[in-house]
DNA sequence: GTGGGTCATGAACTAGAATGAATGAGCAAG
DNA sequence: CTTGCTCATTCATTCTAGTTCATGACCCAC
């Protein structure tokens, strides 16, 4: 009863897994919230109500959590949350803090780290943090060199497998 | 090998010293917003003004969004912005919101985060693309002409020609 | 020097996020 | 039917997130 969300593990993948075949992941807070309440519950497959997980979120983080302004968030009669809040449901429901928000901006960033992420030779990684603060002209300088220097390895066959 | 002798510390490197020093993976919101307007700056290099960003982010959204405030929120006197902010702010900075927040996903793109300083140019990352499967010799030839010619650049003034 | 631009900082204020207490609907005993 | 409980909903209030305005430091042009 205290803390409702304990006993569970793994309950974030219940979460995305069941939210995609029911709502297709609605694009409004009041909708994100609404389905969090729909989709995690109680071991008796009852929902919790706006106090329980007020209280929870009120015991977990220290912090105030008023069962009503859950309601008017979960309702859409208000929509903007401090990042307190945000946390505090994140905490409670285990999804991250993204859920939260329509991360699009966020997605694409995090597709180009999963690239920068084949950039695990040490040596270029270091290259390219030296090169932060150069002219254009100057990049621009070294890029054609790269370009020169790789057919030339290539040419001759000494191009090497990387990781 | 890829030292020039003479000039050891690159550009870059106090780039990466300055991140260890105080905000190598900073816990506060405070100390991750500074670490934001260290990290992504103006293509002359020279760090955003609060005003700035604060204009930007209200162009970008149609919201209000004050220089003060987001000065607040840097130096830490704030700390608990609302979801329309949050979105603002990392609208802005290219950061998926949850780096705000003490996440998984957070904690992750903050140990990232300089490397995507580094290749939010371009150029630079397609130059570092580009390095990629070349030889080790091969990119420190690459990283010694770096270093002569970043220090070219900074003997001489900043737009100078490098032909 | 003086005037005008930009900047970080601070104080005073406004707006709205968030709370608490009150209301009524619903349900299950007694 | 009544009592007692829990819940969603409403409303009035409090508190703080967020803004506006003012001040001083700094730099550059005149």
């Amino acid at each position: 009863m205290r803390e409702p969300g304990t006993g569970s593990t793994g309950r974030a993948q219940e979460v995305t897994d069941a939210m995609a075949d029911e709502k297709a992941a609605p694009s409004t807070l009041a909708g994100r919230i609404d389905a969090l309440f729909r989709v995690v519950r109680r071991p008796s497959r009852e929902q919790y109500s706006h106090e329980e997980v007020a209280r929870a979120c009120r015991e977990a983080t220290g912090d105030s959590f008023s069962a009503t302004y859950l309601w008017q968030l979960r309702t859409g009669r208000r929509d903007n949350p401090t990042k307190r809040h945000l946390e505090a449901l994140a905490q409670f429901f285990h999804v991250p803090v993204a859920y939260f928000f329509d991360d699009d901006q966020g997605a694409a960033v995090a597709k180009e780290l999963e690239l920068l992420g084949a950039l695990r030779d040490a040596q270029v990684r270091s290259m390219a943090l030296r090169a932060v603060g150069l002219s254009p002209e100057a990049v621009g300088t070294i890029s054609d060199m790269i370009d020169v220097i790789a057919r030339r390895e290539r040419e001759h066959g000494a191009a090497d497998d990387i990781a």
